[in-house]
DNA sequence: CTATTCACG
DNA sequence: ACGTACGTGAATAGA
């Protein structure tokens, strides 16, 4: 299922794709034997980039049938002038179809008929079915098909890319609505095929009298008004424009039938198509075979819901207490919606065996709940191998009952990030589909949403999807060691998730009152500032609409408009800051929108979020949200508690140590993703600014500028950061410039300047594009993936986009792998030296800690080591300390002895 | 449900 | 000629 609800059927016109491959690419490609593979290749290419980046959930290959077809009948001189099929391309297309076979991707083609008559019908057909047709093709003829529900990819020069057409764009390019192409081409003739036109009609000529009379019928009809030697060939060539016309039209109606079942994406047949691209000598396609999601068997059947409820202790101990030694089980829950979800037991509890005995429970409908979790709690202690998906949840679950985190030892949901971060579907549903090859069954009738049917249901689904999880898991497996993820995925990301579910229930205490008061005081402000908006503007109106407040601006007081947003006038606060000089009434409302933002987000939106019983704000640590490996917080989000102006400074004031006897210790690493880029890019310059542990930004200075490192003044420094800010974040001109509030061009001549003296770092940055470009993603340090198909985009935007992405990913990636790590070794020091001490939060480059007061001084130079060394760098990691007993007052803490 | 704005690293 | 700085989450308005 696509986003917009829609399926999506990508249809490929075989023919097109092989011929245009055989004849684009060099014929220099063969395997080792001499078999030439060009076509293969290219066709194959295509298809791939078509299964990434449209994620079909149909596909199907159209091609020409030997044979003539029903239009050498109407005109036997039809495509008469074709050469016979090179024996090279004849045995590159059979070979074609072994794969597609082994891919499980069918191939339609009907007697006395073309490719594009198939394609047609089954396009057709899957319009009136709401599926979402996208026909790729290098043939334009297929444009007269597009409609509301049908696409079509249209190659250009080469094979990998593709206009993609709808209705503007033929419009914008031809001219033309799709129902008029076929008279289009009836009068300008078509070479290709052969057919000739109306004399003295081209291009032009057909697009004029099209635009004028709307359809060859009009034309015919309206013949008079049309002057001169044009109309004698018209009238001349009648017979030829309606014959012509018939050549040209796509049936839409062959014998044939678009169905679910045959065109869903199936699994291809492994070991066929890895022995096939063996052959071939396809390596890079090898590679491949893992991320064609679905698995290996075909089964068009859902697989059927069971698993039986258990009631009772009794029945539960019967099923758990036997368990073999080293047995498999599989554990799944389905959290409560109240907050913290932890606190709660789950709504459902399912657990499985195997493939087929599956089990669920109601939690909440047994009398002693700790006796419920210790029989689980018993049984993972003889158990070999436990699976589970969102394993943090359950790791808290268990640690709140009193008992240890049952021994995971695979998270498919962790899994499914790591294969392919970003992608954001990771629901249990769509791991069924993608990567064992079929749906689940349908939970209800209507399709209802699964959390809106009755408990018992919901509970049968739970414990189907309990007993998936085990072929879940092998899939996942063997893909994340295919993608040499398995490290990660072992030593870092399934630890961290135990460390992860203790910081969200540790939680961070707050000093409530302080925070009502700020509330208040913030409050009465902002109230104020409201009638002086008002009074200055000459009217009350919403000054939280960005639209109303564009109306005033804009229309009202005649500022000057900066920038326009996709619905209208901007009004973000760079806008407003340019706006200030112009009326005075601008600077309030800045004020105004930096007030809202602290009482809404961090006062009184905090509030309500506060458990009262332990004074704490316990957010959670999102694990598989972000594209680049960092973790992400929400519920509250404490990661961006405000900071840079003293006015939102003040509420971390009321962030507070869970007692007096506690203080909190930051440790932050100093420039982590500019050290990472040093490492990465072994630019000497870079490498020797840290290892000598300079000011970087005044280095950077010195080194643009051409000046001595103390004639660096303030402006410079600043703009040296601007800089080093966008080296990491994937510099562009344009970027720098905006930031930077300068030139395009002068940001050029930064930009310039700082390449013609970090010759290591422009290098390194070239490389990781030419690398995203070949392999299709990039890497971190510990080898953490991030896939990036518009890096090879004919879209301008989304390949600069796409470019970026991979200049900063390595960067930021590495950066949070290193924290990560760091984070598993302060766990463990923890641990190890029975300290008191807390990590409470990570906020990408820094962990805050609460350490008893006395434990400090011991504790502070351990972790700071722990941290430091999590990684070895080229050069040394380094970590800032700051203690005090409030989150707003820190204050630099020197090593007692050094 | 999307767009805009703004808080953080 | 192309048009955005990288990565997040939350609040609000207005369809």
């Amino acid at each position: 299922m696509q986003e917009n609800g829609k399926e999506k059927f990508v249809i490929i016109d075989g023919n097109s794709l092989i011929h245009r491959a055989f004849y684009a690419l060099p014929s220099t490609m063969q395997t080792g034997r001499g078999e030439q593979t060009k076509a293969v290749f290219g066709f194959l290419r295509m298809l791939f980039k078509l299964l990434e980046e449209e994620k079909p959930d149909y596909v199907a290959v159209a091609t020409d049938p030997p044979g003539p077809s029903f239009r050498q009948q109407i005109y036997s001189d039809y495509k008469g002038h074709r050469q016979k099929t090179p024996p090279e391309l004849g045995e590159q297309m059979a070979r074609t179809r072994e794969v597609l076979e082994a891919m499980r991707v069918p191939i339609f083609e009907v007697a006395g008929f073309e490719a594009d008559d198939v394609i047609g019908t089954l396009a057709g057909q899957a319009g009136a079915g709401q599926v979402e047709a996208i026909i790729v093709s290098g043939d334009a003829d297929l444009l007269q098909l597009i409609d509301d529900r049908i696409t079509v990819l249209l190659t250009r020069r080469g094979i990998s890319e593709v206009d993609r057409c709808n209705r503007p764009y033929l419009q914008e390019r031809f001219g033309l609505v799709p129902e008029q192409w076929v008279d289009y081409k009836a009068l300008k003739g078509d070479p290709a095929d052969n057919i000739p036109g109306i004399p003295g009609v081209g291009d032009k000529t057909a697009r004029r009298l099209l635009a004028e009379y709307g359809s060859i019928e009009g034309l015919l009809g309206s013949l008079h008004l049309v002057k001169g030697k044009l109309r004698q060939n018209l009238e001349d060539n009648r017979d030829w424009l309606i014959t012509g016309r018939e050549l040209n039209t796509i049936r839409r109606d062959l014998p044939l039938e678009f169905s679910h079942d045959c065109c869903r994406r199936a699994g291809p047949d492994r070991e066929k198509l890895l022995a096939l691209f063996e052959e071939l000598e396809f390596r890079s396609f090898a590679d491949k075979v893992a991320a064609l999601a679905p698995a290996a068997k075909i089964e068009p059947d859902a697989a059927p819901l069971r698993g039986e409820a258990v009631t009772d202790l009794d029945r539960l101990e019967a099923l758990l207490g036997g368990l073999e030694q080293g047995a498999r089980v599989a554990l799944l829950a389905e959290p409560s919606p109240e907050r913290p979800s932890w606190r709660f037991p789950p709504v459902l509890l399912a657990f499985a065996f195997d493939e087929k005995s599956c089990f669920y429970l109601e939690p909440a409908a047994f009398e002693k709940q700790a006796g419920l979790w210790a029989v689980f709690s018993r049984a993972f202690e003889r158990c070999g191998e436990l699976t589970g998906y969102r394993v943090k949840h359950l790791y808290s679950i268990f640690e709140q009952a009193g008992l240890g985190k049952p021994p995971f030892t695979f998270d498919c949901r962790l899994a499914a990030y790591l294969l392919d971060p970003g992608s954001g579907r990771y629901g249990l549903d769509q791991l069924a589909r993608e990567y064992r090859g079929f749906p689940e069954a349908e939970a209800a009738e209507g399709g209802k949403r699964p959390r809106k049917l009755p408990l018992e249901q919901r509970g049968r689904l739970l414990a189907s999807r309990a007993a998936a999880l085990f072929a879940l898991r092998k899939q996942l497996a063997a893909r994340l060691k295919e993608r040499s993820l398995e490290q990660l995925f072992d030593t870092l990301e399934m630890p961290l998730a135990g460390v992860l579910a203790d910081m969200e229930r540790e939680g961070i205490s707050v000093d409530l009152e302080l925070l009502h008061d700020l509330s208040a005081e913030i409050r009465s402000r902002i109230d104020r500032l409201e009638d002086k908006i008002y009074a200055l503007a000459g009217e009350s109106f919403n000054l939280n609409s960005p639209q109303q407040l564009s109306a005033i601006l804009f229309e009202k007081l005649k500022l000057p408009v900066v920038r326009k947003t996709k619905t209208g006038y901007s009004t973000d606060a760079r806008v407003l800051k340019e706006l200030a000089p112009h009326h005075q009434v601008v600077a309030e409302i800045l004020h105004y929108r930096q007030l809202v933002k602290l009482e809404g987000t961090y006062l009184s939106g905090l509030l309500p979020l506060i458990d009262s019983r332990e004074m704490k704000l316990y957010t959670t640590f999102n694990q598989d949200v972000t594209a680049t490996g960092r973790l992400s917080s929400s519920e509250p989000n404490l990661q961006n508690i405000p900071i840079r102006l003293e006015e939102g400074r003040r509420i971390r004031g009321a962030f507070i140590p869970s007692r007096a006897s506690r203080v909190f210790l930051a440790a932050d690493y100093s420039q982590i993703e500019l050290r990472v880029l040093a490492h990465l890019s072994r630019d000497p310059i870079l490498l020797d600014a840290f290892e000598r542990d300079e000011d970087i930004h005044r280095r950077t200075a010195a080194e643009v500028f051409q000046v001595a490192p103390e004639e660096v003044t303030p402006a410079m420094r600043e703009k040296a950061k601007a800089v080093n800010f966008g080296i990491i974040y994937g510099i562009s001109d344009y970027g720098l410039a905006q930031g930077l509030g300068v030139s395009r061009k002068e940001a050029q001549s930064y930009i310039e300047g700082y390449f013609n003296r970090y010759v290591g770092v422009q290098a390194y940055l070239e490389e990781v594009i030419a690398r995203a470009r070949e392999e299709g993603y990039v890497t971190t340090l510990m080898d953490r993936r991030r896939y990036l198909p518009e890096i090879s985009s004919a879209h301008f935007g989304r390949r600069s986009f796409a470019e970026r992405m991979a200049r900063n990913t390595p960067v930021q990636g590495s950066a949070a792998d290193i924290i990560k790590l760091a984070m598993l070794r302060v766990d463990q020091t923890i641990r190890d030296g029975g300290f008191k001490a807390r990590l409470l939060l990570q906020i990408h480059d820094e962990l805050l800690f609460e350490v008893d007061r006395e434990e400090l001084g011991f504790f502070a130079p351990v972790i700071r080591r722990d941290m430091e060394q999590a990684f070895t760098l080229e050069i040394p990691l380094k970590v800032d300390l700051k203690y005090g007993d409030n989150w707003a007052g820190l204050e630099p803490l020197e090593p007692a002895a050094k």
